[in-house]
DNA sequence: GGTAGACCTGGACGC
DNA sequence: GCGTCCAGGTCTACC
C-alpha cells in the first residue's frame, strides 16, 4: 500500500491550466494525462525513487499517490517538491500583483508557469533545451532518466557528477554539453550551489544573472530563463521563439538586434513581471494553433 | 566590446 | 540508404 499526501493549495489554483503551462510539463519524467487531467511523475527520494500521481478531485486540494509506502521525513521532502514544481507557495497576493499590471490574464487566472521538482533539474532542462530543436530536448531527457535515473527518475546530481562524458554523449545523446553538465552536477554536488541565496528577494535580480552566467552550460538565454524559474520574472529570455512571437505575433519589423531591442521596449511595460506576459502571450499563441495544453497527448516514446 | 566559427544532434531534403 | 544542409545557444579565440 502507497502513500497517500493531501495538499492545500490556494484558492486560485487549478491543476490542468498551472501544470500545463510550460513545456517542462512534458519532459521525462513527467507526463500529463489529459484524459484523467492528472500529473505522473518519479521523485527521487532518501529512500529511494517512488513514482506518484498528482490529481485535483476537487479545487483547494491535490490528492498525490505514491506507489510505496514513506517516512515522515520523505513525506516532507515530497510535499515541498511538489509545491516547486506547481508554485504553490505564490501567493494570491502575488497573482494579483501580476494581474494589476498585466490585467489580460486576470480573467483567465493564468499567472504560476510550472517548472521541476529542483533547481538542478530546471538547470540541466534548461541546458538541454539550447542549441536544439523540441523534439531534441524531450529525446535528451528521455534517455537521461533511462540511461541514469533510479527507476526512471530525473538522475540526481550525484549520480550524473560521477558519469563519464562518454556515456552522457554515447548514450544520452546530449553532444557536447556533456563535460558541462558533468561539472554542473558536481557543483551541486559539492554543495556550491547556493541556493537560498539564488532565491533570496533581497538579492537583486542582474547579482544572480551574472552569477548563472558563470555555470558550466550557461549562457544569455540559459540564465534569463533560469531566473524565470526561480520566481524572477523581470527579464525575458530571448530565442528565436522570441524573435518569430515578436515578428508574427506583435508585427516588429527589420533586423533581428532592432526586434529584439524594441522587444525589450515593449516588455517594459510589465516591469518585474515581464517574463510571465511575455510567456503567457507565447503560449496562448500555440493553444490557440493546437488547443488547450491540458489536452494535449504526451509525446510518443520512440522505438529503440 | 563585438564578431566569427566550432561544438553536436536530429530532421528535412535530394539523389 | 546515404550524404548534405540547416536550426538551435554557448564558448573561445581573435580583432
Amino acid at each position: 500500500m502507497g502513500s497517500r499526501l493531501t495538499i492545500r493549495t490556494p484558492a486560485d489554483f487549478v491543476l490542468a491550466r498551472d501544470v500545463c503551462s510550460y513545456g517542462y510539463f512534458r519532459l521525462p519524467p513527467d507526463q500529463w494525462d489529459p484524459e484523467t487531467q492528472t500529473l505522473t511523475t518519479i521523485f527521487d527520494l532518501d529512500d529511494g525513487p517512488t513514482r506518484l500521481v498528482i490529481a485535483e478531485p476537487e479545487p483547494g486540494a491535490l490528492k498525490a499517490r505514491f506507489d510505496r509506502s514513506m517516512s515522515r521525513t520523505e513525506q516532507n521532502e515530497a510535499r515541498a517538491q511538489i509545491a516547486r514544481m506547481l508554485r504553490l507557495h505564490e501567493t494570491e497576493a502575488d497573482i494579483e500583483a501580476f494581474h494589476t499590471i498585466d490585467p489580460r490574464w486576470k480573467p483567465g487566472g493564468r499567472a504560476r508557469i510550472f517548472r521541476s521538482p529542483t533547481l538542478f533539474q530546471d538547470i540541466v532542462r534548461t541546458i538541454t533545451s539550447c542549441n536544439i530543436t523540441w523534439p531534441g530536448t524531450v529525446s535528451m531527457n528521455r534517455r537521461l532518466c533511462q540511461v541514469l535515473g533510479r527507476k526512471g527518475a530525473f538522475p540526481s546530481p550525484k549520480r550524473l557528477a560521477r558519469t563519464r562524458p562518454g556515456t552522457l554523449r554515447g548514450r544520452c545523446r546530449v553532444g557536447y554539453r556533456d563535460t558541462r553538465l558533468i561539472e554542473l552536477a558536481r557543483m551541486f554536488a559539492r554543495n556550491e550551489i547556493d541556493e537560498p541565496w539564488l532565491e533570496d528577494p533581497q538579492v537583486p535580480d542582474t547579482e544572480v544573472y551574472t552569477h548563472l552566467l558563470t555555470l558550466p552550460g550557461v549562457g544569455p538565454y540559459g540564465a534569463s530563463n533560469i531566473l524565470q524559474l526561480l520566481g524572477r520574472y523581470s527579464r525575458l529570455a530571448v530565442d528565436t521563439e522570441t524573435v518569430r512571437h515578436a515578428k508574427t505575433v506583435l508585427g516588429l519589423t527589420g533586423e533581428d538586434p532592432q526586434i529584439i531591442k524594441a522587444l525589450q521596449k515593449h516588455y517594459d511595460q510589465f516591469g518585474a513581471h515581464k517574463f510571465r506576459s511575455y510567456w503567457l502571450e507565447l503560449w496562448t499563441d500555440y493553444e490557440s494553433r493546437e488547443g488547450p495544453a491540458w489536452t494535449w497527448k504526451p509525446h510518443p516514446v520512440p522505438k529503440q
